[in-house]
DNA sequence: CGTGTGTTTGAACCACTTCAACCCAAGTGG
DNA sequence: CCACTTGGGTTGAAGTGGTTCAAACACACG
């Protein structure tokens, strides 16, 4: 059930969850004067859970997926770092979670001490991380709701509306993850995503051509419905 | 199944999850120049989602809790907060979540503006508030873990050695909330919590006095065990 | 004491999981 | 080219943990 695929290197830094409101203007793929620019291949770990946590960091490109393991295996995914979000801020010394490519990424690596970094001409800097972080939390307290009072059906729904709202290309969503990702994010099996993902696509809610990675969502209003 | 209760009155701020590592030292319960001090009776609400969000607020006695609804009534409530314990924090100008008492309680509310306030003396107020915030993430975090891949026995058993851990009573935990609000926290019905309850009991991990708000710890390391 | 709120317990049910095939597209290499 | 493999993904059938519905407790309170 686990994804615990092909760590490579190790960083260290925490994480948090996402930042697009507050920090939108600038581009981001730019590298950022003070960070150092870091590819990363498919399943790379980025850190894990109990490393030292002396860099925060940026999506550039592709996603990064931050989660906790149980002893036992069991996984959760407490959030997906699309290019813009920041991740891997720690209030302590050490990480609280594990961070991997979910495809081929780029991610920019602030050190934490010099909290200067990010975009430096509009605003100050901890503003800009407070923002961060807040939205980082808005972010978990939604998805706790999901976690703990939404059936399977929901949870998708949910999912999508949220994807193609960070994505933003109108109603097809490129799905950078796989399903076994979408089931340890939503608290779900991987065979429970597929059968709901079809339920929708009977009901004409979404359309799942062959290329699986693809979602086009056909009735938004229903989705929505399915989200209040 | 949700427990909307009593609302009384209604402030304004937004909320977080806790705030104990980072500004241990102070005591709770002093009113803290700049805050007012406001006295809650079981159920009030402090704030309702989408209130404007001009309060932060310090739990002084008490507990309250802060929670979602969904359009049918479904509730989560992310989280409990004691004294000393920060809440209401928000990214933008409303409420994500509504806040009431658990019980009787004080808490003390500060102006979103001034963002002064809180412990004067030791540490600038922006690195307390950072604090406050991301452990709110950190606890936010866990319990999607737990919401996510925890079965109900393992759900109670973190609850509790949380709870333990967080009023320092050791073993013995008084608590301050209805098996409704548990239940509500941790994703399961009142039934699933009274018989995870009374399992645990009969296990000889945990011991359920008449009183049924209280409850000791017979077998810590089996909890712990339950817990990873 | 009766009434009420919160909790426990029982029994039937069901949404989701588990286990097991099967499918399908994309390599790999003979 | 054509096996053969490999890594997702889907689908079916059976099992189950937690829910739902219902009833009995139990203590607190006027």
């Amino acid at each position: 059930m686990q994804t615990a695929d092909a760590p490579l290197n190790s960083h260290a830094a925490p994480s948090i969850a996402l930042l697009r409101g507050p920090a939108p203007t600038r581009k981001a793929h730019e590298a950022s004067a003070l960070g150092s620019v870091r590819r990363l291949v498919k399943d790379e770990e980025v850190f894990v859970e109990g490393d030292r946590a002396a860099f925060y960091y940026k999506v550039q490109s592709g996603a990064v997926r931050t989660f906790k393991l149980l002893s036992d295996g069991r996984r959760q995914i407490d959030a997906f770092h699309l290019p813009g979000d920041i991740f891997g801020m720690e209030p302590g010394e050490e990480h609280r979670f594990s961070a991997e490519a979910v495809g081929d990424a780029t991610i920019v690596s602030y050190r934490r001490s010099n909290l200067g970094a990010l975009d430096q001409d509009d605003g100050d800097v901890p503003t800009q991380m407070m923002s961060a972080v807040l939205l980082s939390l808005v972010r978990a307290q939604n998805h706790m709701l999901l976690l703990g009072r939404k059936n399977a059906v929901e949870k998708i729904a949910t999912f999508l509306l949220d994807l193609s709202g960070r994505t933003a290309n109108n109603d097809q969503i490129d799905l950078p993850m796989s399903r076994t990702d979408i089931a340890d994010h939503l608290g779900l099996t991987i065979e429970t995503v597929s059968r709901s993902l079809t339920q929708l696509e009977r009901q004409g809610v979404i359309e799942l051509p062959a290329h699986r990675r693809f979602i086009v969502l056909r009735n938004r209003p229903a989705l929505e419905r399915l989200d209040m």
